[in-house]
DNA sequence: ATGAAATAATGAGCATACTCATATTTTGCT
DNA sequence: AGCAAAATATGAGTATGCTCATTATTTCAT
């Protein structure tokens, strides 16, 4: 059904010098295409932007659009990418969180993940949830290992494994990564519908849920997670 | 954006007879029309089903479809709505579940669910879980009380406020639904991922979690939920 | 430099979900 | 029955994501 984005095919020939100057121009039209799209997506919402738009403004033809990117919602998911990205690095530099008790981090790491994401909420109120759909490469079991939920997997695996290894909480392993993204997802979603001021209510679940997560994880023992 | 299909709107002079001719045949084209599409659905899957094909096979123009369904997702969304129905109604006639532990109820539910949607697994893998997109009838937390999930969560409470009330678990309230409702996603999500024989990773996860959850609720003492 | 081969760009065209002005049917009243 | 109004059905038309045969550009060996 899709065809894949033709990617970094350079040739053998040419292996030493890393970006010839065809690449180079590949390169820029692709990040016009992702800023112009990011843009008509965070200002008029991901449905009511047209590919037809996007390539016009990007200067490129209808068709040179999909020789770039497969389908609209690729684009899209490039900036969920580049968010999560941008939350990770953001995770280790935050040297004081290191020394801060797990939930102190999950909260931290889902609270910040909603500041980057809130000049963009329409648009990610249209695409985002998609990451629950199995054809979804944003999918959190999804085995692809190319799948940008795999980083996101990871990343909390490690938080997880960090404090595991500290005796901090009882080995809760992949099942609880994965339970942490599905509750992540979840705020999001909940974080999307939310109208009180600020967000305010969002705020008060994150924080009655990660209570009730320090309640959980503090005891020890054996739990045959 | 979308229109709203037209609704047993029978004229104000006859109120006595409940279902004049007129109604009783455009009840019939809906369900025409839904059986139809329901087939198509699980046989060829949702996006390669067109609406062409349901109205064509339905024996109706293509227009008229529009005229009883606003959109082709909510033609699919009946499917749920009916599904859930099913479910509950299950659920009530179930009378040996009713003495069993909270966790086995919910176990079951789940379960049922499962097997009652089995048939149409690439149908559900294609819309169920829009459930969470914002914009759709299916969300959990949308507000809408005509909405497919407030009669889903009511259900949930209902079956947690019982355990709550005979002093089997702490009291969980709307967030212990909504937590709930996540997590029966979520699995309904992994179960669509799921490529082992009969699924049995999934009734796998299914039972390590509810089993978690078993220790989690069983210690009393209030929590701050 | 030159020609051929590889690569990329193009835009007319396609498929399909959905709209809407018009035509048809039904209803209620006399 | 006959008429006007309301409800419903119709299908040509529209918008848009995406395809693909064709054209243009770049690369490389000679």
């Amino acid at each position: 059904m899709k065809r894949p984005a033709p990617k970094a095919s350079r040739r053998a020939q040419n292996p030493a010098s890393d970006a010839g100057p065809r690449q180079k121009k590949k390169d820029q039209t692709r990040a016009r295409i992702l800023r112009v799209a990011l843009d008509l997506f965070s200002s008029r919402g991901f449905y009511r932007t047209t590919t037809r738009q996007i390539s016009r403004k990007a200067g490129i033809a209808e068709g040179t659009l999909f020789n770039y990117f497969a389908t609209k919602e690729d684009l899209a998911l490039y900036f969920f990418e580049q968010e999560l990205e941008k939350l990770i690095q953001w995770f280790e530099r935050e040297k004081p969180l290191r020394k801060a008790p797990l939930v102190e981090k999950l909260f931290a790491i889902v609270h910040r993940h909603l500041e980057q994401i809130s000049p963009f909420e329409d648009f990610v109120g249209a695409v985002y949830l998609r990451a629950l759909q199995p054809a979804s490469k944003l999918h959190p079991i999804s085995l692809d290992s190319q799948s940008l939920n795999l980083r996101y997997l990871r990343f909390i695996r490690e938080v997880l494994a960090e404090a595991e290894n500290e005796g901090e909480i009882p080995p809760v392993g992949d099942l609880g990564a994965w339970a942490f993204a599905l509750f992540h997802v979840g705020i999001v979603s909940f974080w999307l519908h939310d109208a009180s001021p600020g967000k305010e209510r969002t705020l008060a679940l994150l924080d009655r849920s990660l209570k009730v997560a320090r309640t959980i994880l503090r005891r020890g023992g054996d739990w045959n997670w």
